[in-house]
RNA sequence: UGGGUCGGCAAGACGGUCGCGUUGCUCCUCACGGAGUACCGAGGAACGUCCGGGCUCCACAGGGCAGGACGGUGGGUAACACCCACCCGGGGCAACCCGCGAGAAAGUGCAACAGAAAGCAAACCGCCUCCCGGCAUGAUUUUCGGAUCGUGCAGGGCGGUAAGGGUGAAACGGUGGUGUAAGAGACCACCAGCGAUUCGUGUGAGCGAGUCGGCUAGGUAAACCUCGUCCGGAGCAAGGUCAGACAGGGAACGCUACGGGCUGCUCGCCUAGUUUCCGGGUAGACCGCUAGAGGUGUGCGGCAACGUACAUCGUAGAUAGAUGGCCGUCGAUGGUACUUCGGUACCGGGACAGAACCCGGCGUAACAGCCGGCCCAUUCA
């Protein structure tokens, strides 16, 4: 789980994050990743819309992309804004498919390690 | 034992590991804040947002209209469209279930198909008197052409009738008799129903018994409508404090207490003021924010819903939204195979669903269970 100082939690941030960040696509998510030209703690910020499915999926969605950030934090830049979109495959897909398809998007996307 | 019916309970269990949120405590920091630790941290429906209330702001002399909701009776409640008990009607052998339970003799409207006819009377078939002429036949009479009367058959006409037939969810009471040309509440008896009324009984809806009347008055109000009762509006993004941001403009009032300007006075105008509308900006922090019509137990009152007294308990508070991710063991029902019918092996792995100001209801969703009351049938005693 993610403390909230790693969470993304304006709407403006959000917003930026989307229109300005690089994004990288999935079959079950989309990775927006946006560089800030400080040194303060990596950010997450989730985004599961109701085409996922009702409250209580969505709230599963989200728990675990939220687990997935947290392995994260660690090997992303200080400064970073990760937004992760679950797209209405994701209520489906087990853990570990999910877990690398994250992973996979983020190296991509300019992981440090 | 089987079937039924009503109600209640519970909402997989245990562990490991890594985490999240509120609050308390300790430590660090000038401070924002950070670290550690402890406790607590989703539901029976948290859901839908369909009713009813609390709370907040706005409006409000009183009354009425419009609009809406409700509708057997009595009770419960803060309140309700909810709950309890009872009444009536319907279903069921029964336990029990069902009714959107006011008014159809205030008015307006509506009724598919079938049927002659669907609302205030009418008459398709049928039944009957009378009249008309025809045919057949009998009697009487005869001037032998016929005439008169009777009977029968088929037909036509003016009427009578609603017993019978047939249609329908529903056809203007039912059965029996008197009566009649045939019939008919035309009349009579009993029954059902209607109106009025008396007595008993019940808080009441009603129930039970009787008397009188006229003999019959259809359904539909989830059609308009009528009657009775109740209802101001918006909602926690309510509302408040602080911080921050932006851009003003229109209309009305009006010198009302004051000011400034055009000129000292008067008038007028502009500005300012007040009210209001439009436009623009913000959506940060804190309060509201969870102790409440609160839960549990016992006693008392009550058929019950519920009330009441005492004792006792401390129980989510997020805001891109905490209450979890991953892994392991066990695991109900289930599936497949084998079976000595006791089981064994393997597979699979839990329904509906996530608080957002708080309560009381209703409705809806849903897997497999567990427990109990009552009823019916069956077996044994």
């Amino acid at each position: 789980m993610l403390a909230k100082a790693n969470r993304l939690v304006r709407a403006n941030d959000y917003r930026n994050a989307v229109r300005r960040g690089s994004h990288f696509s999935a079959a079950n998510s989309v990775v927006y990743i946006a560089l800030r030209d400080d040194s303060s703690p990596v950010r997450f910020g989730f985004i599961v819309a109701k085409t996922v499915g009702g409250a209580v999926i969505r709230n599963r969605v989200r728990r675990r992309l939220k687990a997935i950030g947290y392995e994260l934090i660690t090997r992303v830049d200080p400064g970073t804004d990760v937004v992760i979109r679950a797209l209405p495959g994701a209520a489906e897909t087990s853990w570990a498919v999910l877990r690398n398809e994250i992973l996979g998007q983020v190296t991509r996307g300019g992981a440090r390690k």
